[in-house]
Parts: structure tokens; C-alpha cells; sequence
RNA sequence: GGCGGCGUAGCCAAGUGGCUAAGGCAGUGGUCUGCAAAACCAUUAUUCAGCGGUUCAAAUCCGCUCGCCGCCUCCA
């Protein structure tokens, strides 16, 4: 009641001194919203807390993401994570940073070498064939491309070195010609994924019939090449003998090559935070004493019923198995970017199905902004196009939320729908309105933004029907129509005239 | 077993101490329309897994219980 008046005093009695009363909002003005935009923030993994980002060189930031291994189709656990790293990628564009990213493939491990050799192929035929179609998968999906796509197989001499520095520092040691990280000589072992080492169920957790390591804990960095490897050619020599690196020393490698000691991000799903990323960074440290990365972000994990999308599961789904459904890769973008990346996403063709009527919404508007002529101004669409606009900036700075953001998307169109349908948008305001949302949609890359197409022959039949539907000669107009159809083109007609689309063109 | 995460309407989902608990999908009602399709508008949670506690005030903080998921192995 107190916040209605305009002046006057109000006596307030409380039983007590009300002392505590006064910190609170019943005696202080009513605060701001929170909309200021304060700059970047992440969610890292290290200290687990949402931090304000600033990279460590003020003109380069530095940015890398765990790509695939070179031995299967992309699946859409996969498109996830190319997806939150597209879109952290693109946020960090949008807000002014120099980004130099970089995304490996892993085209040397027990993976890709088995597959190899059951395909009767040669490894480096055998991934090219992997690398090409997810390069294929990641353009369709709209993923923007890196500055580079570096592949481990390119940068074994780097990792046999770093090997060796490691062994000479005492940090790894070598035995039956496989080498092994010590972990105990790491003492920040842990510090990221925070297992507990003691606690581990470590009887479980390692074949060691395979290795000879003298903790099971301690990881191999260089593998001893087996028989079968050998006569296949894949091996490098060392001055320990015939080897091939592990998994976790290329990342390390590759990362440090070409983003330097320490990176401003490195981000991938939380699946690999244990054991991958605590020993790509014990690696990394261990070698140069920094920390690899300032900034850890893992997206949550794609699942198929509640369960993980991995093979072990029997639930991998393709991308390719959805375009063949019916499914528009933008569609499927649209999906798994609409859900913030730290929440795990329960896939589901329901779920998609969702998701393209929530798409359509977006692009029945902008169909509608781009086609329908220009007519009367309105006054208040500025103050609904800022505020959309801070909205959305807002909420991706606040740890990439998107749903907040798309509501912003939303609200806006709530409230503009109405004014295209009444016809009071100028051709200033409709332009305003698209180089916002191109702003917009340079981070999300989701929205349908191009002209509206120019197809002389559609739009004379259009007219053609217009004519006969205003001479009431309904079957010449329902017969055009159909005619339209027949090339794939759907009429709506709308209060301030047709507007047509193409049928599957989503 | 250890460590971590999650549980908000029919479904998805934002909100993490105080304004009417965003937004989307589906449903329902309506508007527009020659018909059709689409679209547009309105509407849908006295309550946030359950119980208990802290507080003037809890979806939000604390404790316990229940349910689900991930990692600790291959897979990624």
C-alpha cells in the first residue's frame, strides 16, 4: 500500500524495536531489476561457480574443444557438444572477443586402430573416410568453423617429446616399454574432477592384466605397440622402442601447440571431466607448471530414455538417422541449443516434434516480418525491440541461458504479432526489427532471416488467384491452388494479404 | 560402496530468499476466412518429489527420506 502513495508519512508500530525489519524490502526502495549487462559469465567446472570471464590476453582468446574420435558417424550426443562449443564460440564473437578456436580429431587409438584393421583398410583411409562425414555433419548443423581441426596423428613427434620431459622430470616412468604418468608425483591430481583417490573403487576400475603400472591409478602416455600394430605400420620410433601415444597425451599436446601453456576455455561433456580432462591437465602442468585451462565448461549428456546415448547402451542415434526421418538439421540444432547446455536432455522424437512446432512459431513471424508489405508506423516497437534485445544479452552473459533468452524471443513476438497483423509496421521499423534479430540470431543461428524469396512465376499465380477470389470464381481460385501445391508451395491467406511458403523447406 | 548432479503444470522448461512462479508444446475457448490450411488472441500451477527445520518471509537456505542420472571400466 505504501508503495502507491505519492507523499505522506506512514507510522509504522512493530512489537519489538523492528530492528530487523530494516535491512529488509518492506524499508527500502524498491531495487532494480537486475538487467544490467555485467559481461561474460561461465559456469567453470574448476571451482564450480559461475565466474566473470576476461581472457588472459585482452586481444586473443583462446579456446578449444574435445572433438570425436575418427570411427564412427556423428551421433547426436556428439552434435550436442559441437553444438554448446558452436554456441560459446559464437557468444564469445558476439560480445567482441578475437577467438582463436581450435577442435581436434582423434584419428590414433585403440578405436580407430581396431576398426581399421577390420575393415581391411589403412588407418589413415580408414579416418579419413570418419573426419570428412563429420565435417560434412557439423556444417549441416550450422556449426561455425574452427580456426583449426588438428589431428593427433600429425602431432606424435610433440607427444613423444613430452614423454620424455616427463620422464626426465620424474613426473612418468617407463616400463616394458609402455610409459606411465605417476600421479603421486602430481600433487593437484584431482583438483578438477575431485575424486577422491583414496576412496576409488580401484580393484574395479582397471584391467590390469594389461598393464604394468605401479599404481593402477597412474595412466599410460605412451603405449607399447603390439604385434598387430607393428605389422600394420602404426608405431613411432623412440629411444624406449616402438610406441603409439594415448588418449590423453594428444589432447595435451595438441591443445598446448597451438593455444600455448595455459587456455583461456576448453570445453566438452562432463562424461570426460574424469578421467580425460584431470589427466590432460596433469600432463600439461606437470610439464609447464601452469594449469592448462582457466576456464573448464562440460556440456550434460544427451540420453535416450534416461539413459546415456553411447554404444554400451544400444541407443546411439544418428544424425543422419533423423534427416532420413524427415528432420531439418536446423531443426535438430534448434533441439539440442533451446536447453541449457549444463542440463542433461532426454531425447525423444516427441521432444523434436515439440521443438519444430516451437520453431514454426519463430518462423511464421519472420516469414510475416519479411513478406507482408510495409505500412503504417507504430510508436512503441523501439521499446519492445531494446528490450528484447537487453533481455536476451542479459541472459546469455548469465552462463549461456538460453531459455531465457528464447522467452525474450517470445515475449517479443507476443507482442508484436498483433501490430503486423493490424498493419502498423513501416519499413524502417520492419528493418530495425531484422538487423536486431540478425544480431540475435549471429549467436543461435537458428532463425529463417533471408529475404523473402522472389519467385516471379509463384507470385503471379498468387495474383492470378487473388483476382478470381475477388470475382468470387471459387473454383478457379481453389484450382490455382492446387496448383500451387502440386509445386510444393502452401498459400496462407492472412488479413493483410497471401503469404506462401515452401512445403518441407524448414 | 565413493564422488557429483537432477526432481517446478499433461509434456519440455526459466526462476535459487520478498513484486501476479517467464517462455514453448499439447489441450480448451474465441477471432480471421468463400472454403481450406495456417496464423493470431485468450486461457491452463494457491504451488515447486515427500517430511521436518531456519526465517517476519522458502520452489529458493539447512537436515533427513524417496526417485532418476553420470563418473569411478570399455565406450565417449
Amino acid at each position: 500500500m505504501a508503495e502507491q502513495l505519492e507523499e505522506g508519512v506512514i507510522v509504522v508500530i512493530l512489537p519489538d524495536s523492528g530492528d530487523k525489519y530494516l535491512s529488509t524490502e518492506l524499508f527500502t526502495s524498491k531495487k532494480e531489476k537486475k538487467t544490467k549487462s555485467e559481461g561474460l559469465r561461465f559456469f567453470n567446472s574448476l571451482t564450480r561457480k559461475k565466474e566473470m570471464f576476461q581472457p588472459l590476453s585482452p586481444n586473443r582468446t583462446t579456446f578449444y574443444a574435445c572433438g570425436p574420435t575418427a570411427y564412427e558417424i556423428a551421433n547426436l550426443g556428439h552434435c550436442r557438444r559441437f553444438i554448446v562449443a558452436d554456441l560459446i564460440h559464437r557468444l564469445l564473437l558476439h560480445n567482441g572477443y578475437n577467438v582463436e578456436f581450435y577442435m581436434n580429431f582423434t584419428d590414433l587409438d585403440d578405436n580407430t586402430i581396431s576398426g581399421a584393421a577390420q575393415t581391411g583398410k589403412s588407418l589413415q583411409e580408414f579416418t579419413a573416410y570418419y573426419i570428412d562425414e563429420f565435417m560434412k555433419e557439423i556444417e549441416a548443423l550450422g556449426v561455425k568453423k574452427a580456426t583449426g581441426y588438428p589431428r593427433a596423428s600429425d602431432h606424435v613427434d610433440e607427444m613423444i617429446n613430452i614423454a620424455h620431459e616427463l620422464i626426465h622430470k620424474g613426473s612418468a616412468y617407463e616400463q616394458h616399454g609402455s610409459v606411465y604418468f605417476d600421479i603421486s608425483k602430481f600433487k593437484n591430481y584431482g583438483k578438477l574432477s575431485r575424486v577422491p583417490l583414496d576412496k576409488i573403487k580401484v580393484g574395479m576400475t582397471v584391467d590390469l592384466d594389461d598393464y604394468e603400472k605401479n599404481n593402477p591409478l597412474d595412466f599410460t602416455l605412451m603405449k607399447r605397440s603390439t604385434l598387430a600394430e607393428l605389422k600394420s605400420g602404426i608405431f613411432f620410433h623412440t629411444d624406449r622402442g616402438n610406441m603409439r601415444p594415448g588418449w590423453h597425451i594428444e589432447c595435451a599436446a595438441m591443445t598446448m601447440h597451438y593455444l600455448g601453456d595455459t587456455m583461456d576455455i576448453h570445453t566438452s561433456g562432463r562424461d570426460l571431466i574424469f578421467p580425460h580432462h584431470e589427466n590432460e591437465n596433469a600432463i600439461a602442468e606437470s610439464l609447464t607448471g601452469k594449469p592448462l585451462a582457466r576456464f573448464w565448461i562440460h556440456s550434460e549428456l544427451l540420453l535416450v530414455d534416461g539413459k546415456k546415448m553411447s554404444h554400451d547402451n544400444h541407443n546411439v542415434i544418428t544424425l543422419r538417422q533423423l534427416v532420413e526421418q524427415g528432420y531439418t538439421p536446423r531443426e535438430i540444432r534448434f533441439f539440442l541449443i533451446r536447453n541449457h547446455y549444463r542440463k542433461p536432455i532426454n531425447f525423444s522424437n516427441k521432444k523434436l516434434d515439440t521443438a519444430r512446432a516451437s520453431l514454426r512459431r519463430l518462423d511464421e513471424f519472420t516469414r510475416k516480418l519479411q513478406c507482408l508489405p510495409p505500412d503504417l508506423p507504430h510508436p512503441k516497437v523501439a521499446a519492445y525491440v531494446t528490450e528484447m534485445e537487453e533481455n536476451f544479452q542479459a541472459a546469455m552473459q548469465d552462463d549461456m541461458n538460453v531459455s531465457r533468452a528464447f522467452g525474450a524471443l517470445f515475449d517479443f513476438i507476443k507482442k508484436v504479432n498483433p501490430i503486423i497483423n493490424a498493419g502498423q509496421l513501416d519499413r524502417d521499423q520492419k528493418q530495425y526489427i531484422k538487423e536486431t534479430l540478425e544480431r540475435i540470431d549471429a549467436v543461435f543461428h537458428v532463425l529463417k532471416l533471408e529475404e523473402c524469396p522472389l519467385a516471379p512465376e509463384i507470385d503471379k499465380l498468387i495474383q492470378e488467384r487473388e483476382k478470381a477470389r475477388k470475382e468470387k470464381d471459387w473454383a478457379k481460385a481453389d484450382n490455382v491452388r492446387i496448383r500451387l501445391a502440386e509445386q510444393g508451395i502452401t498459400v496462407m491467406d492472412t488479413a493483410k494479404g497471401p503469404v506462401w511458403k515452401e512445403n518441407g523447406n524448414n
